[in-house]
DNA sequence: GCTAACTCTTGATTTCAATCAAGGTTTGCC
DNA sequence: GGCAAACCTTGATTGAAATCAAGAGTTAGC
């Protein structure tokens, strides 16, 4: 397996990938990134309560978003490598997060603040662009997650998740999986 | 009952409230909406396979978004008066809708084409600011749906959609109410 | 205003996923 | 490498919501 490479370097590539931003504006936006979290298993980036105030970009390891209840920790989300991750609503509006987020095993994050970020896109058109493309990408996948937790037979829960990122089978633990379809362990398990 | 304002008075008010577009601004984004729609109830203002080329102002009236699939539509929204409205991942992505939209009774509604409104997006700095704070209000509201869906027990499906959209409960047909809470009508109706 | 279609409610029964329980396996950590 | 904790699977039982059914009430359209 070849060493990965360092977050920084990582998510300088991606931002190449988008046609529209220049060199100068990857390398600026970049340059923000300064502070690494490291967190081991069990660790939590943000507890339900508490007000995210950055954003997050997830260099390797596995974390969970769930929503806690006096009944149980309902899973909505995970996080994982080249990606990015906060608690949005609470990113956004600036108040409590009702999610928590949670190292499934150890990780290595950026972190950006959101005083930067919105700084930065209010500055540059062309990131704003690329906000804006990116907020629909996400939109659109959570209206059509929206379906997936409408059907109300588990095994078509299961087949469309299957279809939409079979690679998480393999990274989270079942039971992880098992909450985020709104089913049991069981019934997940027997499922297969 | 006063006489309900002509959509054109009523979506250029609505964008009045928003501070940092200006009174031009407002004035070149309302003339873009040229096209008027009247359905019936019943008609269909877009159907499953059809590609979403407007985005909507509902003027007055009352429809649903659903997903059909073989066995039963599944509803996922509703567009009431003065609110925008569309199928959104066919409208962003120009690809055939998975929805169908449905008007519930009469409904009177202005249309925008996405070459027209995309267009003034990108012409418009102060208006894509306000298109990136939309997409980030649907986007939490769509979070935060979520959690309704993922809760198990009916009755508090129902008890979270009471508080954050009660008004829905006088407009909509408990029925469809029922759909989009993922229960049947009878459950609903046993839990009032 | 009348009629027909649609809607809501209530009751009886069935079904399927949750729960309870236990054994075997894998994983993480010292 | 070995131990402990976490995880996954399988089985038996229970229970809550779906389904089936019927009747009352409401709405829309002529």
């Amino acid at each position: 397996m070849p060493k990965p490479a360092a977050p920084e370097i990582m998510l300088r590539t991606l931002l190449r990938q988008v046609p529209y931003l220049t060199e100068t504006d990857v390398g600026n936006f970049t340059a923000l990134w300064q502070r690494r979290v490291g967190l081991g298993r069990g660790d939590f980036l943000i507890q339900a309560g508490q007000v995210e105030h950055n954003l997050y970009f997830v260099g390797s390891g596995l974390l969970r978003i769930y929503y806690p209840t006096q009944a149980e920790e309902i899973c909505v989300g995970f996080g994982y490598a080249n990606n990015l991750l906060c608690s949005f609503p609470s990113f956004v509006a600036n108040r409590p997060s009702d999610y928590c987020i949670q190292a499934l095993r150890r990780c290595e994050l950026l972190a950006l603040t959101r005083a930067d970020f919105q700084q930065f896109v209010e500055s540059n058109e062309r990131f704003a662009r690329f906000w804006r493309a990116e907020l629909e990408r996400v939109l659109v996948g959570r209206i059509e997650r929206e379906i997936d937790l409408l059907l109300p037979e588990p095994e078509r829960r299961l087949d469309r998740l299957l279809k939409r990122s079979p690679h998480i089978f393999q990274l989270v633990p079942k039971k992880y999986i098992a909450s985020y379809l709104r089913m049991t362990p069981e019934t997940l398990s027997r499922l297969r």
